[in-house]
DNA sequence: ATTTGACCTGGGCGT
DNA sequence: GACTACAGGTCAAAT
């Protein structure tokens, strides 16, 4: 395509900085590698081509949007080595975690929106399948550019995705899925939409939680992604299945291989929300996606 | 307060 | 190649 209304550098090593791995852990949906290993991307209202420069601790990176944005999505604001020593300092236990995901970074969506419909993909589902769902969701918004073939839309506005009829995701696959979006989407609207999305993101952790819960089909895991993922209330820790693992591994022994409920979900939580501070949703990140990447060895 | 079953779909892995 | 288990869970009903 034409020129990128952007084109910067950005100077980083790539153990504080892995785009591919920071993009593609499961935080966004909207990422691929392309055949000659750049990756393309996009997030809320932009899209980003990042290429590694050859034999530099850089990348080149084209984008909708002026460096800020990029620099926001990939939090390039927290300094990771601080975070790291910080982490380490405040539990040992995580060093080895932190050491096998270099450059694994928290992301900040730009876009509350999409975060929302993203995760209300991701329950009881898996991420090739997840993706495959934001990305047919992502189509119903205008389309941006096209980047090495790859389509890349303005992920749609509220009001777009509160007319989808719920006939329509089951046909494109979204299973059950189907209805609770829908549903959802059109509470949403009713509350004010992204406004009001947004204004969840200005109140506390704890408020913002409440809200979230109070949405048919979004229970504590989803809330606390939408929470870390979407509405930078990074003290969130959403336990899944990969972080109770991790959590029972590290810290509740005794709670190995039993079952997560309510009680359970609440004490792992809030214990490594305690632990780690603000810094918690970097922890779980790291936490989440080493299991992610080692499980079926582990076991 | 915990446990159980149902729920769409499609990679992936072992038989 | 069919089978089966399971995946970034949630809800409602039954212990």
């Amino acid at each position: 395509m034409g020129g990128a209304p952007y084109s910067f550098e950005i100077e980083i090593p790539r153990r504080y900085f892995d785009v591919g791995l920071s993009a593609s852990s499961g935080q966004m949906f909207r990422w691929k590698q392309t055949a000659n290993s750049e990756w393309v991307g996009a997030n809320g209202k932009h899209w980003f081509r990042v290429r590694v420069l050859d034999g530099r601790e850089a990348y080149r990176v084209e984008s909708s949007g002026p460096p800020t944005v990029f620099q926001s999505l990939f939090r390039l604001d927290w300094d990771a080595a601080d975070v790291t020593e910080t982490l380490t300092r405040l539990g040992p236990e995580l060093e080895p975690y932190l050491q096998a995901m270099p450059g694994l970074r928290l992301t900040r969506s730009g876009d509350a929106v999409e975060t929302f419909f993203s995760f209300l993909c991701s329950a009881n589902n898996h991420i090739s399948r997840i993706t495959g769902m934001v990305n047919h969701l992502a189509a119903y918004g205008p389309r941006l550019e096209v980047v090495d073939v790859i389509d890349l839309h303005r992920f749609p506005r509220v009001a777009t995705l509160a007319k989808v009829e719920e006939a329509e995701l089951r046909e494109k696959g979204f299973g059950y899925r189907a209805a609770t979006i829908t549903q959802i989407a059109r509470e949403l609207e009713s509350r004010g939409g992204e406004a009001y999305l947004r204004s969840l993101g200005a109140m506390p952790y704890e408020r913002a939680q409440i809200e979230l819960l109070g949405f048919k089909g979004i229970g504590r895991k989803l809330a606390d992604c939408i929470a870390l993922f979407g509405l930078d209330h990074t003290e969130a820790v959403p336990i899944d299945t990969h972080i109770w693992q991790a959590a029972t591994r590290l810290y509740f022994p005794h709670w190995q291989g039993t079952a997560l409920t309510d009680r359970k979900y609440e004490e792992a939580s809030a214990f490594i929300r305690n632990r780690f501070g603000r810094l918690a949703g970097w922890a779980q990140q790291a936490l989440f996606y080493e299991n992610v990447v080692n499980w079926r060895t582990r076991k």
